[in-house]
Parts: structure tokens; sequence; C-alpha cells
DNA sequence: TAGTCCGTAA
DNA sequence: ATGCATACGGACTA
């Protein structure tokens, strides 16, 4: 295996091996290149944008350590690299995985078409690892890549020839992929395909034949299958995008002149046209609706994923939704290139698109539902989303109020006319308990419709238990799911495939941050020593209270307040986070700041939030969980983390990632910040680390910071004294002998910022913020003389740290993928070794 | 409006 | 190499 040639060496592959064999400029570099590359390696690294100058200096060692690190104990240097290798971007191993230059001229190209074919693993700013899974070529397949294009295009940008194996995968998944489809009509399920003999393969399969439904209307021609004609699809306008849906058959797309970029990868995200592909006649079987997830759970375990599409342009059954994006809408690049996976064959496809927040899934969602212009519902997690996808639809399109109508626990309209948008939660619509008469009516609505489009907010909740019912009791056409952390600790992430479909698209939040469509953040981690007092109960006492001695250490409790200091006087808008609530009262009460947690009204938290917002002297916010989920605060340019959730939680910095949609202060550098503290030598840098992956994985680098520059010098920090830090302990050791305690507590000490207080100055309020504002002032003002501490944070120059960027835990990921790998197609390659 | 329950986080 | 607990939202009832 992996050698050059395999065995079956049809047409194809003999053209492939002329490319693979053909001159340099066969792979595509921009021409002024080529003199150079020859002779010096580095010189490539001068035109790409991806590069930058740390790859110039480190050169080639920091190449050949990046990758040996990767690839771990393996060796590949057995791999026979092409004549050619240095202009090709990648390299493909055996078991798949493919790991991109970052820096390489055609790094941003060929990186649109490994999203598109392959799993981004871990992508840190000069190396990339992305990984073949059978998933991620139904997801190239369904958004209308083929066997050959994939095939094609990889040989071409690797190094070496790619695996006889890979080949074999990318054939067998991709052969029998994207063949049948699931269809819906006059609310009942179809299983379709143009290859009558694949619908007779799946029905020799005893659960979906179990499954099948036959109906009146079942003639028994064509072996007991139903035939008809296939819809044709052609022309489509996706609306805030001012050009056509870019459609490879006309002429121009490559008429750049000679071997261009457009050319290469005209095979990228593009459909061939599908009257090509798929003869006139296509067939069917009916399927129970009740049984549609078994059996879109069994063809994905048969390796007959079913692609569910809807022609909503020649669908006249279901009345037509008038909405349109205002004319002044316009989506940017990223968001078009989602949609146009989406719709890329004129029809609507139903999977996922992966975008950080702040990077406007709401408008990709809209124009979505614009485009279809049918029956929409759209799902999110709480009430508060509800309330803002509703004002994003009002925003963005050209809806009328009357048209949308939300389902939650205060509201139960109906949308008046035939058709119309309905915004409720997963909860509402997952309930299975006895629910109130209005909720009933509503659900036997929501039933009865045939809805067009299912917009699924957050869609990583959608693999629980609960949440999944949402897409048996709903029949919908095409779903998109949105989120922007396609993670979840569970496995149950991979189940999204055959609940809602692939993965259509997925943005690299680097990419969109170098771009400044998101925030650029500066991430640190910031090590705290424990204080003896605390270590020394810290090891005698049991898990449950260790978690608040290291929450609670007074180094953390002094970096903390040092760094909203720094951070305020820049002129930030600060957010605490600290899961554990009592810890959050403890902290915002000794720093005096407002803070919302899941006891406080929701009338109190639109004040702090306010305040937050728009009182200069209301610069730093504590929350708790509730900071995760439904609060926005597009205000915010500064995140401290004092304590998170327990275990590794990769959703923690999802929270994260989604606080930080600054985009203003454009000014040099980064314009975000991002701490977490941590108490050195706990189970809290354990779980940290772990925590942090996910935004590693998207490139970012933490800085892990162990001196707080000048805040030795600080005088007037809290718990300074033996004395103070004493009972600081002392408290924390009580706080936990019982519950009780612990909220009599926090009751009482909740002097100016519970809800209680503020509901007796009454709605006109804002004196007890003002006040807290003032004690704010006062508090601070000894502080103001050593501004410069801080400053090399954006510089990084006096700080004592330790940059690490690692690309993943090696070890770990084989861990992960063994674990994950149980899908058929590569049990049958690892056996065959 | 509080109190109860359930489900989710993962 | 994983546990658990804990916090939170939503729906419904009294």
């Amino acid at each position: 295996m992996g050698t050059k040639r395999g065995a079956s060496d049809d047409a194809e592959s003999s053209s492939r091996r002329r490319r693979e064999q053909g001159p340099m400029h066969d792979v595509d570099v921009p021409e002024m290149e080529e003199d150079d590359m020859n002779e010096d390696y580095s010189s490539m690294l001068n035109v790409p944008k991806h590069a930058t100058m740390d790859v110039v200096s480190q050169s080639h060692n920091f190449q050949r350590d990046s990758v040996s690190k990767i690839f771990g104990n393996h060796d590949y240097t057995w791999l026979p690299l092409k004549q050619d290798h240095e202009s090709r971007p990648l390299w493909i191993t055996e078991d798949g995985h493919i790991i991109l230059e970052g820096f390489s001229p055609i790094a941003e190209k060929a990186i649109d078409f490994l999203i598109t074919i392959a799993e981004p693993v871990s992508r840190p700013s000069h190396i990339h690892e992305y990984r073949l899974t059978p998933y991620s070529l139904y997801a190239a397949v369904s958004v209308g890549l083929e066997t050959e294009d994939i095939i094609e295009v990889l040989s071409r940008l690797s190094k070496v020839p790619v695996p006889e194996s890979i080949l074999g995968l990318i054939r067998d998944c991709t052969l029998s992929y994207g063949k049948v489809k699931l269809v819906l009509k006059h609310n009942r399920y179809f299983v379709e395909s143009s290859h009558p003999e694949m619908l007779q393969k799946l029905l020799r399969d005893q659960v979906i034949r179990e499954a099948r439904v036959i109906g009146d209307d079942d003639p028994n021609n064509n072996g007991g299958l139903i035939t008809g004609k296939a819809p044709n699809a052609k022309d489509l306008m996706i609306p805030g995008i001012k050009k056509d849906v870019p459609d490879p058959n006309k002429p121009g797309t490559s008429a750049t002149g000679g071997q261009s970029e457009e050319e290469i990868f005209a095979v990228v995200g593009l459909d061939k046209d599908d009257d090509d592909i798929e003869p006139d006649d296509v067939h069917s079987f009916e399927i129970g609706s009740s049984s549609v997830e078994i059996v879109k759970k069994r063809c994905n375990e048969l390796d007959y994923p079913m692609l569910e599409e809807y022609d909503f342009r020649n669908d006249t059954r279901n009345p037509n939704l008038e909405m349109d994006l205002k004319p002044i809408t316009v989506i940017r690049p990223y968001q078009e290139k989602s949609l146009s996976k989406m719709f890329g064959n004129g029809r609507a496809r139903s999977g996922i698109i992966v975008l950080p927040c702040g990077a406007g899934k709401t408008l990709v969602g809209i124009t979505a539902a614009c485009t279809v212009k049918k029956n929409t519902l759209v799902l999110c997690t709480s009430s508060v989303s509800v309330l803002q996808w509703k004002q994003q639809f009002l925003l963005w399109s050209n809806i009328k109020p009357h048209q949308i109508a939300l389902f939650t626990a205060d509201q139960k309209e109906k949308f008046l006319g035939a058709s119309g948008i309905v915004i409720s939660t997963y909860s509402m619509v997952a309930n299975t308990r006895n629910r109130s008469h209005d909720a009933e009516k509503m659900m036997k609505f929501l039933r009865s419709q045939e809805w067009g489009f299912l917009l699924l907010d957050e869609v990583h909740v959608v693999p629980a238990n609960m949440f999944r019912k949402v897409l048996t009791t709903i029949a919908a056409h095409a779903k998109l799911g949105l989120t922007a952390t396609l993670v979840r600790e569970d496995e149950k992430i991979d189940d999204l495939n055959f609940l809602i479909g692939p993965k259509l698209y997925e943005a690299n939040w680097m990419d969109l941050a170098s771009r400044g469509h998101i925030a650029n953040v500066q991430c640190a981690e910031v090590w705290c020593p424990m204080t003896p007092a605390f270590y020394r109960e810290y090891l005698r006492e049991n898990s449950r209270k260790r978690a608040l001695l290291y929450v609670m250490n007074p180094n953390k409790f002094q970096a903390c307040q040092y760094l909203i200091r720094y951070h305020e006087e820049r002129g930030d808008k600060i957010i605490v986070f600290s899961d554990n609530v009592y810890a959050l009262v403890a902290y915002a009460r000794k720093l005096e700041k407002p803070f919302i947690y899941g006891e406080t009204s929701q009338q109190e938290r639109v004040r702090i939030l306010q305040n937050f917002q728009h009182n200069p002297q209301i610069n730093t916010i504590f929350l708790s969980k509730v900071g995760d989920t439904s609060i926005d605060l597009p205000e915010a340019t500064c995140l401290i983390q004092v304590s998170s959730h327990y275990g590794s939680r990769r959703q923690e910095a999802q929270r994260l990632g989604r606080i930080l949609r600054a985009k203003r202060r454009n000014d040099e550098g980064f314009n975000a910040f991002f701490y977490s503290l941590v108490s050195k030598d706990t189970q809290e840098m354990y779980y940290s680390t772990k925590r942090q992956q996910f935004l590693i994985d998207q490139g970012y680098a933490f800085k892990v910071i162990t001196n707080l520059d000048g805040m030795d010098q600080e005088q007037d920090l809290v718990y300074s004294t033996p004395a103070e830090q004493l009972s600081l302990l002392q408290s924390v050791l009580l706080a936990q002998e019982s519950a009780a305690d612990m909220n009599a507590d926090v009751e009482h000490d909740d002097y100016d910022l519970t809800g209680n207080t503020v509901r007796r100055t009454g709605a006109g309020g804002g004196s007890i913020l003002s006040h807290v504002g003032s004690s704010v002032a006062g508090g601070s003002n000894g502080a103001r003389r050593s501004v410069g501490g801080l400053k090399s944070l954006s510089g990084g120059d006096q700080m004592a740290y330790i940059e690490y960027n690692k690309p993943v835990n090696v070890k770990d990921k084989d861990k992960d993928k063994n674990k994950g790998e149980h899908h058929a197609l590569f049990k049958k390659y690892y056996n065959k070794k």
C-alpha cells in the first residue's frame, strides 16, 4: 500500500499520474514565484496572506518540528516526495490525515477545498491538520463534488502520491453517497433515487423494509417502486448576493487564461449540472414518518446516507411566503459561501453551517429562509433568543410583524394568513409532558404543517435525547442547523449527520478575525499560585471543597482585581465569568461590581446590562452561567474567567468566543482579551487545558502568564494581609458546610445589587447602580499610578510568559479517533492491513 | 408569583 | 481517565 500506483489502473488514475509527474506549474502557484522556487523554499513565503514574520524567520526547522509533532511517533519519511513537492502544499497519510502548509501561496484555495472534503482537526497559523472521514466525504458529495473531482484536486495539491487506501476510501464512500434522497411530499416521506437497484438493495435490509409503507398510489411497476420525473432546477438567486450563484457551465469562470487558480479549483464548492448526472426518471418508496430517524441512521450505517434536498421552487403545493432581504442588506463573502453550499444546485440541502458567534449566523439563517420562501419554523434554546430572532427577521428582511408568530411559555400566537414564520424553543416543541390548552393547540398546528424550512439555532444541542424529538414531530423539507461550536463532550455530535445532514460549511475563526469580521482575540492563561494556607486546605479537602478553594484563592482574587483595573483604565468593557455562584457573589461583592446569575430577576438583568452598555461608570459585570446562553453582550471587549465548569468543556470556549464579538477599536493589534485565571498546581490546570482545546484547534494561541507585571507594586489589592486571607479561608471552609448556610450568607450580604433592593427602588431606578458606580470609582481612585504595568500585554515584552501553541495533544487525539472510528468503512480499511 | 418538576449541560 | 454535582431554563400548577 502507499506505492505510487495501485492495482486498479484505469483511465483517470493515469491522467492523474500524468499530472503528478507533470511540470511544476501544473500545480497552481502564482507565476512570479516560479523562478525562485527551486532554489529557495522560503522565497515562497513572501507572498501568501497567511504567512507571518514568524514563519519567515523560523523557516525550515520550524516546519520540520511542527510536523513531527503532528505525526506523533510515526515516521512518514519513507513517503516518496514528488519532484515538485515544494510547490504543493499538503501531505496525505494512509489513515486519512492531511497536513497542510498554511503558508503556501495557494493555502487559501487549498483550505477551501479541504474544508469541503475533510474534517478540520486543528488549524493553528502555520500547519493545519485535516482528516478524511466517511462523514466528511459524505458532506463533500452532498455539496456537489464528485469522486474524480476530489481525487484529482487532492492529487494535485499533495506532495506525496495519494495513498491507495485513501483513493479506495474516497471511491467507496462517494460511490454510494448522494445517490439516495429523502423527500417529503404531501407530508409523507419517500426514499428516492434515480438508481432503482440501490433502492432494492436498501429494501433488502430488514430495518428499512419494516419501515416501508405501501400506499394506495403505489403502482407495481419497476419492482414495486414508484417512478416519476426528476425536478429541474436552475438560475436560482440567493438574495443579498449581488451576482448569480456561480455556475461552472457558464464560460468566463475560467477565462483568465492559462492554468489559472479558478480553473484548478473550478470544482471546489461548485456544482456540476445536475442534468448530466441524473436521468429524468426517479424511483422511490415510502416510509412511515415515525421511522424516518431509524431509516436515516440505518442508511448511514449501510453507506447509503440519504441526502435531503428540497426543490422549493417547484413546490406548488405549499404556499409561498413573500419575503426578501431588505435592499440594503448585503451579506459577507463567507456567508455567501456557506449559502452557496446550501443552494448550490438550486435546491435547498439540509445540513449544518458552522460560523463563530458574531459572524452573523442569524443573517445566514434569515437569508436562507428568504431564499426558500416557504413556511419556516425557527427553533432556539431560550425564549430570549426567540425574541432576538424575531427582531433580526424584522431588521434584515421585509417580512411583516404579523407574519411572525412566537411560541414560548409566554406567547402562543399564530401567524395570520396562509404562510409565515414560527419561532419557538426546543423545549417547547420537544415537551412530552402535558401541555396547557393553548400549547397543545399550537403543537397541533405545528404538527399538521408541512414546513418548507426548519431552522435550528445552536444545533449542537439537538443530539440531546429530548431535543432530537423535534425532528420527528416536525415535518420539514429542508433543515439548516447553525452553530458556532460543533462539539460536545459526548459522542453524540456525529448523530447530526443523520439527524440533520452533513456539515455544509465551517469557517475558520482566525481567518475571519484576520479579515476583521470578528474580533482579534488575545488569549491568556494566568497562573495564580495558591497561598500556602489555601493550598494546605486544598490538599486536605474533598473534591467539592477543593473546587471552591482554588477559585477563592486570594492570589487569583488579586489577579482578577488587577486585570479589571488595568482594562478599565484602557477603556475596556469587562465581563467576569464564574460558574461557581458562591465565588461569583463573593468576587462581585468584594470588588463592588454588579452581577447576574440565575436568580437575578429579569428586570434587573436588563437594568444591569443596559448600564453596562451605556453607563460609562459601569465597565465590569460578573456573570454566572447565564451568560452562556441567551444574553447578548455586544459591548464587551475583555473577558476574565475566574471559575469554569468542572470537566473538560470546550463549550466554555464557545461562550468566550461568543461574547468577544468586538469589532470596534480598530487600532493595531488585538481588540479583545480573554483571560483564564487558574490556580497553580491544582486540578484547575488540567481542566483549563482541556477547555482551551477547541480554541487552540481553531488556531488561537494561549499565552501563559506566570507573573502579572506590575501587580507587586499595587498597594491596595484585596486580601493582601495574612489576616484577611485567613478570614477568607475560614468563610470558604464554612461556606459549603450546607447549602442553606451559603444561601443565607448570600442573601444577607446582597446589599445593593440584588433583585430585592432594586425592586425597592422601583422602575425609575438607576440610583442603586449609580451608587455602585460611584463606589467603584471611589474604591479604585487610589490605584491609578502604575499605568504602564500591563501595557506589555499587547506587545508582550515585559511579561513573563511561555507561549504555547500546541496543535493538539496527539495522544488524546489518537484515542478519540479510535473511539470514534466505528464507521464500517474504516473498520474495513484497518482490517485489510 | 412562587414552587414544583423535568431536562440539559457533555 | 472518569465521576459527580450543580446551575439553569422552561412549563405547568396552585
